[in-house]
RNA sequence: GGAGAGUUGGCAGAGUGGUCGAAUGCGCCGGUUUCGAAAACCGGUGGCUGUAACAGGUCCGAGGGUUCGAAUCCCUCACUCUCCGCCA
């Protein structure tokens, strides 16, 4: 949610930025809504304290035995007024916040101009694809001929854009969510959270999910209605939601290793074959609350995290800064890291860190008491993959591949896998 | 699923129809005192909205109702706690 009071100051000026963002704005609609608002809010007010002032005095007068029957005439028929008004007051505010709701964050100054991916920017690289004497295979080839991947089962149990990972497969994939939990917590310092699966609508709302987002999650039921969630960001972020945070708790950095639920509405068709695009996979999820003027500073360290996971996994990747109109919903500034898979001879995303400012924060009124002002003042929210599991295990099969078929297991995985260095059949 | 109790400011906890945004204590901030500190004493100390600043409005879990007037009475819901049942 942007803050109201921009609306009022340079609108031309925030139309415009909405524009780069992909939202038309209507103006019109607005400022209809707003002067109706301003009026009936205005009117309400006033009726409301002269109903306090006369009751007050009605209040008076009992107490000193006087006389009353005047007054009470004079201030019953404010009543039928107030609710009519205030009844329309809060139509119009509801169809303002409906309005406001469904605008996306501002980019930050940094953030390319774009409409499209193209616009995207490249920041930097690690790491040099490997060159192969053999035709590489992808994940789905490694994975059926190692017999350790079998969608046929996946689509009996569920249905499509599911896996089953067996074996030596399976354990690789819990050891990648360890070893990335460990970094994160051992070495970057953050603080573990094992969070709720199953959510509100609060909760998406806080994040940014809901409204406008309601068809990609999978809502599992009416009464109480809860989702799945579609990345641990969202119960991590929710963490500060409502309260006024101590500046001695801040930074604050959480990390949650959790399974994502998404419904891939709008993506048919798209990655279809194996597991780059799946209604359920695990994800490590870094979250971060800062202080306003530290968040960009935050955005550069979370996004070398991310990519701690990856060099210490020895992948090639890279760092791409997303234009306006291809970051998400709640992002000011994003990220994505993205690494190289040899298969489709392309960088994939793996990673997406974003910097929300106080975007998220003015959604689920998330403070810090800034110890200057003493004034509780909107934080800034930040969140990142740190990795996502599944598709660094794509990464790790592809990269590590042999000509025999076998996966060699990356180093700072092999204390996890207890003495398995390569996996075959 | 059944029975009961509760939800008030940063925390604890009064208030059960009227000058209540709310006693008191703790905490916090400022001052007096002190070489300094503790103690003591004095003063201050909620959020949102709004204003140039006042004023005004709003908030006592959420929503609705009764009333001239609701933290206080009534209804619905959510959550927390205790006991019983069931259960990983």
């Amino acid at each position: 949610m942007l803050d109201p009071k921009s609306f009022r100051q340079d609108l031309d000026a925030l139309v415009q930025k909405l524009k780069w963002r992909g939202h038309a704005f209507d103006v019109e609609k607005y400022h209809g809504l707003e002067s109706r608002r301003k009026n009936l809010q205005e009117q309400t007010e006033d009726l409301q304290a002269r109903r306090n002032r006369i009751s007050r005095e009605i209040g008076i007068a009992k107490s000193k035995g006087k006389e009353v029957n005047s007054l009470m005439h004079e201030v019953s028929s404010l009543g039928d007024d107030i609710k009519l008004r205030g009844s329309a007051l809060s139509e119009v505010q509801l169809e303002l916040q409906a309005m406001m709701n469904e605008i996306p964050n501002l980019a930050h100054e940094s953030t390319p101009l774009g409409m499209d991916e193209a616009s995207n920017v490249e920041i930097r690289q690690w790491g040099t694809p490997r060159e192969a004497d053999f035709t590489l295979m992808d994940h789905v080839d490694l994975g059926e001929s190692l017999g350790m991947m079998d969608y046929g089962l996946a689509s009996k149990l569920s249905g499509s854009r599911f896996v089953v990972l067996k074996g030596q497969l399976a354990g690789l994939h819990r050891s990648l969510s360890q070893f990335m939990l460990d970094t994160h917590i051992r070495d970057h310092g953050y603080c573990e959270a094992n969070v709720p699966l199953l959510v509100n609508q609060g909760s998406l709302f806080g994040t940014g999910q809901l409204p406008k987002f309601e068809e990609d999650q999978f809502k599992t039921s009416e009464d109480p209605p809860l989702y799945l969630i579609p990345t641990a960001e969202v119960p991590l972020t929710n963490a500060v939601a409502g309260r006024i945070v101590e500046d001695s708790e801040l930074p604050m950095r959480l990390v949650a290793h959790t399974a994502c639920f998404r419904r891939e509405a709008g993506s048919y068709g798209r990655d279809t074959r194996g597991m780059i695009r799946q209604h359920q996979f695990e994800k490590v999820e870094l979250v971060h609350a800062v202080r306003p003027d530290e968040s960009y500073e935050a955005l550069e360290i979370m996004t070398s995290h991310a990519e701690t996971v990856l060099q210490k996994l020895e992948l090639p990747y890279r760092v791409i800064a997303l234009c306006t109109g291809d970051m998400g919903f709640a992002a000011s500034k994003t990220y994505d890291i993205e690494v190289w898979l040899p298969s489709q001879q392309l960088y994939r995303e793996i990673s997406s860190c974003s910097n929300t400012e106080d975007f998220q924060a003015r959604r689920m009124k998330a403070r810090w008491r800034n110890p200057e002002t003493g004034k509780p003042e909107l934080l800034h929210t930040l969140n990142g993959s740190g990795v996502a599991v599944g598709r660094a295990l794509i990464a790790v099969m592809e990269n590590y591949q042999n000509q025999d078929g076998s996966i060699t297991v990356p180093e700072v995985l092999q204390p996890y896998m207890h003495g398995v260095t390569r996996l075959s059949k």
